[in-house]
DNA sequence: CCTAGTGTATTAAAGTATTAGTACAATAGA
DNA sequence: TCTATTGTACTAATACTTTAATACACTAGG
């Protein structure tokens, strides 16, 4: 049975101000992650979604299209638009480099509030071993 | 002696694409994160540095005003913008309650985008060990 | 009280992002 | 091949973002 619309339970909040394809994509994300969609099922399609959404087909396009970027998901014109089989893999300098951006800002937040790097560094690993005798 | 433009080096890339505040909030962040600017210190004026980087002030008083949303900086009409100096006289319990509140959100995010708090904590390690050799 | 220096408010221009209308193109299966 | 179904391209309308011009308001020091 191919996945439905209405199963993945697709909203948009209009009021969020967040655009709608960007919403279109988190909950693909969120069905992905909490295995609602697993790899090599098909999204629901274009035209499909964006009927059931009641916005324009280019607007679902949009976002399927990001998440293709991010190898996410596989299109085929004609075909329809798949969970990609591969692992989505960012390669390692990506990887740090988002790392860096939201370890930035937070940082600079600590030392605001007068907390040394070393400080926060030290209450970091402190977590990390108190987690670790919970779970993996 | 006031910290001056010059002694800060602030630079904006024309053709990144990246808003002028942006990247003036960003290399606030990170001179605080890596000890050019330090709690209490003042920021360049806005009108120092929209003249210095050749922009409008109110491009300046932005980023200035993101900052001070942000808790980073305390401005004072008239006065000046300054980093802010939350430390002063709580209690280390008050202070470990202050690094709890502002680390919490920063693991949420780093989690969200799929860092383990052991990679988070791992990594801000790494960042003690360089800073260490430069100074306190 | 005045003045030089500081941040702030208001408005407008230009660019960018978002969405929709409409038409086009590729694929699979009868 | 034919046709229904799928994604895509192009264009335009609208809203938001970013920056600047200009004028205003608060503060410290003489």
């Amino acid at each position: 049975m191919k996945p439905t619309v209405m199963s993945l339970k697709f909203t948009l909040d209009l009021k969020s101000g967040v655009p709608f394809y960007k919403q279109i994509i988190l909950q693909v994300e969120m069905a992905i992650a909490d295995g609602r969609l697993a790899t090599g099922e098909q999204l629901p399609t274009v035209r499909g979604l964006a009927v059931y959404l009641k916005i324009n087909p280019n607007t679902v396009a949009r976002a399927y299209n990001e998440l293709e970027i991010r190898g996410i998901v596989t299109t085929q014109q004609g075909t329809g638009t798949f969970i990609s089989t591969k692992e989505i893999t960012v390669s390692d300098i990506e990887r740090e480099k988002i790392l860096i951006e939201i370890t930035r800002p937070f940082i600079a937040n600590a030392r605001a509030y007068g907390f040394s790097l070393k400080e926060v560094a030290a209450y970091l690993q402190s977590l990390t071993d108190v987690k670790e005798t919970n779970h993996a």
